[in-house]
DNA sequence: CGAACTGTTGAGAGGCTTCAAGCCTAGTGG
DNA sequence: CCACTAGGCTTGAAGCCTCTCAACAGTTCG
């Protein structure tokens, strides 16, 4: 149930900031533009669903996007976030498949719809466009392959510490070393890949060990170093 | 430290029956047979290191490859296996970065190394082959998901399980039902996440339940499809 | 104001890990 | 050829980390 209200703003849906973009033509750059279509997105709305085909990929020109996959007794298992700049469903699209993950908006947010038939264009004629997506799967996959490690010989209390570290590398923090984006207690623990309450447990004894200061969602980070001790990094 | 003998018998070396070339022109498909050079590897080399600079990425065409990195006090998370027909190290190649896997093979094989230079070469002047590229490592990644969200939630119990059925599809069985790969307890564990000794007494659960056989390293499958259901597929 | 959702805390159970000890097999050297 | 050693395999016992269940407080929203 996509809720797409009006047409987001000019400078929402300009694409000439992402990095995959950067090699393309003139030509290029205007086709590009004049086959997307560009939507606004209320949290909560889910984008595509797992199982799903699609007809395209989508760029985040903003807010953010929850990635994951259901797993047992429809359990998420949070894969990533995209945020302005990221791209997504382009795996299920380039690989042919039917998507794996299910996409929900976590905050308002402006997607840009690629149709495949200009992704192909593309890869047909700008090999450094392909070179581009390359390097970004690549990427995607080794931060597959290092959380594979992590989550099948860390403890959950290192899982922890690491998400929250991983989350303030992705999300800047405000000038009071608070972290930008707002997550339940659910969230977090379905990306550690452990129960709510052992997540609420270890965030209140991670305050008590002077690490973060809590005030409802709000993560405000107290010491790093010591936070990177605790994840073992 | 490689320990490459004499140059293999030249069907060992043939590259044609690689899907990711099928697509090349004879003139390409010349070009890559030139800039190869195809090894014999015994088993317990290592072929590449984490953390090392690749020149290039290998075409498995015989043998056993264990793809790992290496976690907490050195334990050995297992990636993936590369057989006949699967490429290794491209990964790191095309992302630019260092490895971030070791290469270790376990049954004696044949590897042939492709330039950095030759894929690149491939990658400007043939989009197709840029395009199964593409599909190559997409499908990486969504098998990476999907372990993830298992590794997150399944017990170890179901893993292992899964981890068999696993081997099945990758490795052929003879016409006994047993499995054409030999793999220490240690080594299941190290695909699993868990402990030498838990695969152990889950082995021998599953042998109880006469779901498998063992004879040393070698497993019988006896029930499959009990064997789905424990793993809750 | 109640319903629904989120967050918190406690108690109990159990799956896994770790440690330890012994067995088995294969490869080595005398 | 055989004893010996090293590494893999197996089993038992103890304990802890983590999950689940349950009850309740706090918050949001119609």
């Amino acid at each position: 149930m996509r809720t797409t209200t009006k047409r987001p703003a000019e400078e929402e849906s300009n694409l000439s900031g992402f990095q995959l973009f950067k090699k393309l033509t003139e030509d290029e750059f205007n086709r590009l533009n004049y086959e997307k279509s560009c939507s606004l997105y209320k949290k909560g709305t889910i984008v595509y669903r797992e199982g799903s085909r699609l007809t395209g990929f989508y760029c985040v020109t903003k807010g953010i996007v929850k990635i994951f996959k259901t797993g047992i007794d429809g359990k998420e298992q949070i894969i990533r976030f995209a945020k302005r700049g990221d791209i997504i469903a382009y795996r299920s699209l380039l690989s042919q498949e039917l998507a794996c993950t299910t996409a929900k908006i976590i905050d308002d947010a402006v997607l840009c719809h690629i149709p495949y038939q200009t992704l192909l264009y593309l890869i047909q004629n700008n090999w450094q466009f392909s070179h581009h997506m390359l390097q970004i799967v690549c990427r995607e996959l080794r931060e597959a392959n290092d959380y594979i490690t992590d989550i099948a010989q860390k403890t959950v209390r290192e899982r922890l510490a690491e998400v929250l570290l991983l989350l303030k590398e992705n999300f800047e923090l405000d000038n009071q070393n608070t972290l930008q984006i707002s997550l339940t207690r659910e969230e977090l623990a379905n990306m550690v890949g452990t129960a709510t309450e052992s997540v609420i447990r270890l965030l209140s004894e991670f305050k008590q060990d002077k690490l973060i200061e809590l005030q409802g969602r709000k993560i405000k980070f107290l010491n790093i170093s010591g936070l990177r001790k605790v994840a073992s990094i």
